[in-house]
DNA sequence: CGCGTTTGACCGGCGC
DNA sequence: GCGCCGGTCAAACGCG
């Protein structure tokens, strides 16, 4: 248990989150307090294997894997270490836990605004021949999504108006029978004029202001 | 580097 | 309860 220096502690390799794996909360503190295995020492190590297997279960909630954070840390041992793994262990938990909570409370409040609007807000839907599945009709749109649907060979793409506060969407569609043929569904009114619209108007606007202010009648 | 797109995971609704 | 399906989310990616 004597040791006179302390062994310069590995720097952590910094957690490398692996493709399609979400970042994850701190698993260990980034400087070891942890004490540094020793085979004479009593209780008998611990294997971070062990650690990693219930924090594994855990993240796959989240789907993703808890490895490449402990990886390269090498053993734990002692009653702090095994103490700091159940903490750790414990406070993992907690967060995925949370996070969890919290992914499915905005997934219901989105899903029942959904709903409401749905029921309110009005939907048309129209046909139109072209080459591009997009068609510019003057305003900005985000794209949000893509899906296959069920008999159609081509996939459907959900757009959001990129106006902010703005909640309008809209599907594209091609239809599987006649290529050719777009299918676009609006959803909602525009609290705002369309872009375009304002840039072709605002020189009219601003001639209009300026003749009127010279206008006899003033 | 900021912003828009891609893409797989996830969720709720619905029919059975 | 279970599986399917459409719609949405969000991290990763890509492009100007």
């Amino acid at each position: 248990m004597e040791r006179q220096e302390a062994p310069p502690p590995p720097p952590p390799p910094p957690p490398p989150p692996p493709h399609g794996i979400p970042s994850l909360p701190p698993l260990l503190p980034q400087n070891p307090p942890y004490v540094v295995a020793d085979s004479s020492s009593h209780p008998p190590p611990i294997d971070t294997h062990q650690v990693l297997e219930e924090i594994n279960s855990l993240v796959s909630l989240a789907s993703g894997s808890a490895s490449a954070w402990i990886d390269g840390r090498g053993t734990l041992d002692g009653d702090a270490a095994r103490h700091e793994a159940s903490l750790v262990a414990s406070e993992y938990r907690t967060a995925m836990e949370e996070i969890r909570a919290r992914r499915l409370e905005k997934r219901s409040k989105a899903a029942a605004s959904s709903r409401a609007r749905k029921a309110a807000s009005p939907r048309f839907e129209f046909q139109t021949r072209s080459e591009d599945d997009l068609l510019d009709d003057g305003f900005r749109w985000r794209k949000y999504g893509q899906k296959a649907v069920k008999n159609s060979t081509h996939p459907r793409s959900y757009y959001r108006c990129a106006h902010i506060a703005c909640n309008v969407k809209k599907q594209v569609q091609r239809l599987s029978e006649d290529t050719s043929i777009v299918v676009t569904t609006y959803e909602g009114i525009h609290n705002h004029p369309s872009e375009k619209i304002m840039e072709t108007l605002s020189p009219l606007l601003r001639q209009i202001q300026l003749l009127s202010r010279f206008s006899p009648d003033k």
